[in-house]
DNA sequence: AAACAATAGATGTACATACACATAAAATAA
DNA sequence: TTATTTTATGTGTATGTACATCTATTGTTT
């Protein structure tokens, strides 16, 4: 859909606006289509993430701040997503041996056959939503990086 | 900079699954940056949003439906954003005359005055990190739209 | 007209974000 | 060693999201 269709306007000051709000738009599509699927498992998007974060490591350990560097939303306030997977036994929390101010956090069992289930639908729904060429996604990798670049 | 570096990892499934990533990455780095600058007015990027939509339409009123429609995260309550720019008097809520179900919004002069200076603010901002052409631009929101081709 | 269904908006709740601040432990300076 | 600073995490609060439900009003059916 078009994006004038989708924000009911086509009062844009630059093309280079548009695609700021086009950005934005695509993400919360995005965000939206896989919570659907996501609901099924009882996961939020982000809880979601965080476990893919531990099973990247696994079976290493990764301390809160850790989790917090690979999370895509950065001021995302990881000790309560933890929360909330720990109360699902999805992790389990232990505090650093080496230092006592880290809290080192591990997938359980639980956690990783509930992720493997959930990225197994995912995948499902992303191959066949598909549309773009392998070709176009690294144009648009690359167009989002130079969009970027001026990040801190 | 890299996605690679912003997330910590390579483990990317393919490109078009590292574009999704770069999408929700970008998207947040983007209104992370615009809502830096709205603090100053005391706004939220949200609230921001509402006022560009009543101000796109002034002097109309529109029903609080009609905001959720253009709004670019559609599941947003708009009720409870028209509340806190309610109270801080920048829109107004009238009962409409010929449907009593709805509730018409009107930005205040207020309203406009601070919108206006904050969207000054952001366009500095935006030409000042400006960082792709036009032709670039044109693309992005190209591959953007093409990826959401199964929309709804 | 009366009964029923549909619609607009408000509100409750769980979860997340953004940011300030508190606390405990570790690192460093005096 | 003691005092100070820094760091890791947890917690409080305001705002927003996602979704269900309630209420008032309008539209439709009988």
């Amino acid at each position: 859909m078009k994006l004038e269709n989708a924000l009911l306007t086509n009062k844009f000051s630059s093309e280079s606006q548009k695609a700021t709000l086009n950005i934005l738009y695509t993400a919360w599509w995005l965000k939206r289509t896989a919570s659907k699927e996501l609901k099924d498992f009882d996961l939020t998007h982000e809880q979601y993430n965080v476990l893919r974060i531990l099973k990247g490591k696994y079976p290493e350990q990764l301390c809160v701040k850790d989790i917090g560097r690979r999370m895509i939303e950065k001021s995302s306030n990881v000790p309560r997503i933890i929360d909330r997977l720990e109360i699902k036994k999805l992790v389990k929390r232990t505090v650093s041996e080496s230092d006592k101010r880290e809290t080192l956090i591990s997938i359980t069992k639980s956690g990783l056959s509930i992720l493997e289930s959930s990225t197994s639908k995912l995948n499902k729904l992303h191959s066949s939503i598909q549309t773009i060429t392998q070709k176009e996604a690294e144009q648009l990798n690359h167009l989002l990086e130079k969009l970027r670049a001026t990040e801190i």
